[in-house]
DNA sequence: TTATAGAGTACCGAAGCAGTCCTAAATACG
DNA sequence: CGTATTTAGGACTGCTTCGGTACTCTATAA
C-alpha cells in the first residue's frame, strides 16, 4: 500500500524545486521542465498549492509562482494537505461520528495515536531539508558513506 | 486523504474481534455478525490474514479461524501489510529504482524518515491493545475523563 | 492593445478497490 | 460411507477515485 498519492508526491517535488531557488519567480512551464513532470499536471499542483497559501502567484506576462514563506517554514504536511486534503489513518478519523460502528468499534480511539505519529513525521520535515543543497550539506557532514546503500526495505 | 484502505481498516476490526476471544474458534459468518460487516468481505479478509500467517484456519464443519499467535505478538503493521501489502509513503519507496527521476530527485532520501515513522507507529501497537478489555483497563487508570471529547480534528 | 500566464471549471480514461460468486478441498456428524 | 458444513482459491464485476487534459476567463506587462 502506498500512502501518498502520486499528485501529493509530485507536489512535494514541485515545491522543493521552488524552494531550491527562492529568489526567482518561476512559471509553471519552467517548473515542469525542471521536474520532468507534465506541464498541465504541474499547473494543477501549483494552483492547489496557491489555494493552500503555500505559494503566491502573479498573473500576466512574466508572471509565475514563488514560495509564500521561507522554505524552512513550510512543512511537508502542509504541502500534502494542500493537495490531498487532511491526513487521516482511517475513514472515521476524518469523518467523525458518521461511522455506523462508532458505538461499539473498539479500535477507533487507537487510530489517533497512529494518526498523530504520521502527522508529526510529516510536520517535522520542511521544504528546505528536501532541497539538493540540504543533501549536499549532509554529505559534507557524513563523508564516510559506504556506498549507495539505499536500503529502504518494504519487501512485499 | 486517507491512509488505510477500507479493507485494511476492516481487517484490523476483524482481527481485534478475534483477539477479544482468544480461546474460541470462530467462523467467518459469526465474525461478520459481530462486526456488522458483510459476510463475504469478512471471509475475504480472513483469507488474507490466513495467507499472512496471522490467523490459522480449520476447515470443515465446526471449522473457523483463530489467531496464530497471542494478540500481544501481532502488530497492527502486520495486519495492514497482510491486506494492503507493504507500507510505503511514495511510489519509489516500494518500487525502488524504477522511477525515472531517481537520479535527480532530491526528495527521495527523505521519505525514508517519514516512512519509518509510519512503520514504527503501526508496528508499535498490537491487537491486544485494541480490544475492549484494553480500553476498559485504560479507563480504570484514567478515571477523571472530562467528557466525550473525541477531538480528533482533521478538518478539511 | 496584445501577448502572456495563472484561475477556474468541466471532462475523460484508466486503474484500483470493494464486493460477489463459484468450484474445490477438508472435516464433523449421522 | 455419505452428507452437510466451512474454508481455500480463484475469477469476475460495478463503481469510485485518481491522474491527466482541454477550454475559457481574468489579470498583468510591454
Amino acid at each position: 500500500m502506498i500512502i501518498l498519492s502520486k499528485l501529493a508526491d509530485y507536489g512535494v517535488i514541485v515545491a522543493t524545486q521552488l524552494a531550491a531557488h527562492p529568489e526567482r519567480q518561476t512559471n509553471a512551464a519552467t517548473l515542469a521542465e525542471e521536474t520532468r513532470l507534465p506541464r498541465t499536471t504541474v499547473a494543477k499542483l501549483l494552483k492547489a498549492l496557491a489555494h493552500g497559501g503555500l505559494v503566491t502567484a502573479s498573473r500576466g506576462a512574466a508572471g509565475g509562482y514563488r514560495l509564500a514563506r521561507p522554505a524552512q517554514a513550510i512543512s511537508i504536511a502542509e504541502v500534502v494537505a494542500a493537495i490531498d486534503g487532511a491526513i487521516g489513518v482511517t475513514q472515521c478519523t476524518i469523518h467523525g461520528p458518521d461511522c455506523t460502528r462508532t458505538d461499539f468499534c473498539s479500535t477507533k480511539p487507537h487510530w489517533k495515536r497512529i494518526n498523530d505519529a504520521v502527522g508529526t513525521a510529516l510536520a517535522g520535515m520542511n521544504l528546505a531539508e528536501m532541497t539538493p543543497a540540504a543533501i549536499f550539506a549532509q554529505w559534507m557532514k557524513l563523508p564516510p558513506k559506504p556506498g549507495p546503500t539505499d536500503g529502504q526495505g518494504a519487501a512485499r
